[in-house]
DNA sequence: CATGGCTGTGTTATCGCTAACCTCTCCGAT
DNA sequence: ATCGGAGAGGTTAGCGATAACACAGCCATG
């Protein structure tokens, strides 16, 4: 170091100097080289006790902050995981994001989120965005992708593991439950307690693949049966609560043969069972109630609505096992297949058959 | 380039090449210099259409993704927003994470989360991990942490907005609502309201801080109407709603005047509500009752619950309107305070006094 | 006492990109 | 004809860290 850098020092005296910090500063405070700091910052390599020491006094006095960016660049690696889901404000992503977190937690590893409303070019764009930091997995939800985002995911290079559904052909790891099959259970479950009429109450999502599959088990399954839904209809935006209970009102009021109403969701569900409620319908003799995720809100009901777990935490946790086992070297087998089992929890909405 | 690397070629020939793909590739492919590969894909600098068509076209062939890391590191631009807040399970940030996208989606900043869990040591920890890729502005929620964190942010040279709360001394800018004043106007339009026995209803939260300054202004104003909180209680883990039921009647039936509960928040609110429902109690006449947060699951419920509005989406976008506008240099001070104004929400569960 | 193998530390060369500066051409204004 | 300046593109030198290697002591071994 001959040459000396002109800083343009902070006028404040009490700021330390406007200057980010660098390795460099570091070495320099307590006299050994930039490449001995590193070492003991990231605890690698051996270094004697009293450097150890000497540095990270110097380090934490002048709050030295290490630039992972620049670590980042050196290494090649990038402890970073992307996790793009279609929604925040849904309840179920959060709980895979906190499966997710409770493993990563013990990982070097962090997740970072990219959020796509459902929408596929919104996907394309976060992928891109996210992709470009190169993070050392991905995990994403669903198996619908554009032909763009399949091929950005296959040249990445790093594990990407697909969750929520398991019905279709995966880029690589894939984590989650049949939604068709969660629907034709749900279906022979409704049937078996004796249910005939059945309704169904669902988003408006077109881009939804998981609630369309499940709807289609649903219909598969009653069609063996000899049934055919009677009444549907489908919402979107606003709070689900209210739309459940507007939607059960008015379709009771136009079909009144009804004696089942599937929710594609348990939300709507909770609506539509408080409407049920307060209009002193009798539940389940008279019409039988089922959503879908199991979700925790539910346990705070008048009446504990049918529903089928989707698993949504133990979701998180598998995938991110998956990536920080392929990332640590512990796993190397690629094109793993997780497919939890969809609990159906009966609740106190629906008939016990026999 | 004399030297040619050994690339460990992919055995599948579809595949392109396991190497990652960087600007000289581009280059090459395209004929011109790796910088003007850069200008074209960042839009920067005089580039003939001819040549960015060239480019453009070779970089989508090879599937080219830029790399920020690189990029960043060059530039010492960093377009990511560290964002800090206590859980994501709770509603309320997933609403204000909302806001915050609205905006930055007009930008090239981008959100990156963090959770702390309610915790000063875990905030300390993710701060520390975040700051360490040189994010452009940090938005934190609340204005109380820990010295080694104040000092952090201090040091870290971008600008600061904490959100939420603005009952405090902030480090740099802040945006939020006053929850002592939240707090206190409840409670005068309970009063107001003709209500007398007072039962408080929150969460086991020592470091809920918002909780906390609500619940000290709500008992300040009643004491200035020489009332006192007749009962309360104090919950954690569990479902919210299932919570607010249970504690609901566990107090009804060990306080009997009781005419009214007020709750730190919606949910447990909503919880109370459909106990009271069922259990035939005359609300709002026999029992009032208000929760706090305006969340829009409330309009779903049989009877809207009374409660103060915080605006967490206004405060997404002004949190992220002043880091953006401080990043484009289009604000150059700092230090802004917006404080808004929780709107009282009466709903269906609060007495019309007169 | 030479050889070898640790420890602990420094040196050098990137990582992939961008800032800053530089060159060259072309064109209109003087 | 000369000059200024815009347009198009290249060259060079980092950004702040780490990988990989080099090297100096030091101890044990035969």
């Amino acid at each position: 170091m001959t040459d000396k850098k002109i800083i343009p020092m902070s006028d404040d005296i009490a700021t330390p100097a406007r200057r980010p910090l660098t390795l460099r500063d570091v070495s320099e405070a307590s006299g050994v080289s930039e490449m001995t700091v590193s070492r003991v910052l990231r605890n690698r390599g051996d270094v004697s006790v009293a450097t150890r020491e000497k540095v990270l006094k110097a380090a934490k006095t002048l709050g030295y902050v290490p630039n992972k960016i620049a670590g980042a660049l050196a290494s090649s690696r990038v402890n970073l995981v992307a996790v793009i889901i279609p929604s925040m404000s849904n309840m179920v992503f959060p709980e895979v994001m906190t499966g997710i977190s409770e493993v990563l937690d013990d990982t070097p590893l962090q997740p970072v989120v990219g959020v796509t409303n459902y929408l596929p070019e919104k996907e394309e764009e976060v992928l891109f965005e996210m992709l470009s930091w190169r993070p050392s997995g991905v995990i994403i939800a669903g198996l619908e992708h554009s032909d763009a985002s399949r091929a950005m995911l296959q040249a990445a290079g790093v594990p990407v593991v697909e969750i929520m559904d398991v019905d279709g052909e995966p880029i690589d790891a894939v984590v989650g439950i049949s939604h068709r099959r969660a629907g034709r259970e749900m279906a022979r479950a409704i049937v078996k307690s004796g249910y005939q009429n059945i309704g169904f109450l669902g988003t408006k999502m077109p881009l939804d693949h998981r609630a369309r599959k499940r709807f289609e088990g649903f219909t598969e399954a009653l069609a063996k049966e000899g049934i055919e839904v009677m009444d549907q209809e489908f919402y979107s935006g606003g709070s689900a609560l209210a739309k459940g209970r507007e939607m059960t009102e008015a379709m009771l009021k136009r079909s009144e043969d009804l004696d089942f109403l599937y929710y594609s969701n348990d939300m709507i569900g909770a609506g539509g069972l408080l409407y049920c409620l307060d209009a002193g319908i009798n539940v389940p003799s008279d019409l039988g109630l089922a959503g879908f995720n199991g979700v925790e809100l539910l346990d705070g009901l008048p009446r504990k609505l049918a529903t089928m777990d989707s698993g949504r935490k133990e979701i998180g946790r598998e995938a991110a096992r998956i990536i920080a086992g392929r990332t640590d070297g512990s796993i190397t087998e690629s094109g793993q297949r997780i497919e939890l089992t969809p609990k159906l929890e009966p609740g106190e909405t629906l008939r016990r058959y026999r």
